[in-house]
DNA sequence: CCTACCGATCGGTAGG
DNA sequence: CCTACCGATCGGTAGG
């Protein structure tokens, strides 16, 4: 470890540091997330750490993009290549509700990041929710003209439930709510996308 | 104000800060709540916040059981007359979503607390979920009994997805992701309460 | 990438 | 209920 790293060593690094911060903060939430702590875990100084973003508000949004990079590789990912409409708003869920349950899960790195002081983070969060929201909204609306849906379904509310469910969920999972959370979720998710 | 208050006195202070705490935690969650934070608001000096309690987690714990009683007051208490099953069950919701949207709203104050580092607040959240949701279980069974639900309908899973709901509500309004989140949440609860 | 340091703030205590 | 104070830690900077 030389005092001045290659650039390629250098993005490594910060990798490292971003990732660290998206498991602390996923674990006990944003607020357990300090220079003082990263740079222990990693050992490295807190200059070290922080050099590479300048502040924490600035290392805070890169985590929260890495989040949603997770996410949407754990969830939307593996449903792409199906075909648009309920197949693969099946799809999505199955996943989804997988991805809860695992270890690579970093929901409550996002609803931590909720609370953030900073409204720049807060505000990229909300953009993350409601950007997801949506895309399950067309999904339901494709599902609703290709005749997979009942005509009465609101595609909006659809995709309501659903984030509404996972929400849950996670939280479920975290506090110890109740082991049958992953079981109701698929249950529950499977009835909002039949018929009613 | 004199330095040593009457007992009276004193209950007074002490109430003031924890309602002050439960604000605090409900705007801009429990990692914003500091003794200092709290002395300047109230004017007093931080040995004069912290000497009702001792430490700040009892505070926050004494702060969680006071949202609980909120909580309680205005959705539970305006339906406990109501004849047990689905026609209380549809006057909590009623109040609940009322709740999610006015000033007294105190739910983020729990969802934030979540994420503290002591593991008994943590415990008194994830108690104050289970209750709650067992209390709608059981309500679900007993309008089930009465046959004022589908055969079918899993309890535990009707109180999930109730509070699944409420959870999602929350969240969006304090976010600001949609609009249309009360509305949803009405129709959703209501839909879940009909014959699937 | 480090050491050395900064002012500000943290929760909490002593003593009255 | 206050003043005065404590050690620890916070995010961040200077300089190399």
């Amino acid at each position: 470890m030389s005092p001045r790293q290659s650039l390629a060593g250098a993005q490594r690094t910060r990798r490292k540091i971003i990732d660290r911060t998206v498991a602390l903060a996923s674990t006990e939430g944003f607020e357990a997330v300090t220079l003082g702590r990263l740079a222990g875990d990693l050992q490295m100084s807190k200059a070290g750490v922080i050099g590479h973003f300048g502040t924490m508000e600035a290392l805070e949004l890169e985590a929260v993009a890495r989040a949603i990079e997770r996410f949407t590789d754990a969830v939307w990912q593996p449903a792409a290549d199906k075909p648009p409409g309920r197949e693969r708003l099946a799809a999505i869920c199955d996943h989804w509700v997988r991805y809860l349950g695992s270890d690579a899960y970093v929901g409550a790195c996002l609803t931590s990041a909720e609370h953030s002081p900073s409204s720049t983070v807060r505000a990229a969060v909300a953009e993350a929710f409601a950007g997801w929201r949506a895309l399950l909204a067309r999904e339901a609306k494709a599902a609703l003209a290709a005749g997979d849906l009942p005509d009465e379904t609101n595609p909006g509310d659809l995709a309501f439930e659903l984030g509404a469910i996972a929400l849950a969920t996670g939280q479920a999972l975290r506090l110890g709510l109740d082991r049958q959370a992953k079981a109701r979720a698929r249950r529950l998710m499977r009835s909002a996308l039949a018929a009613r």
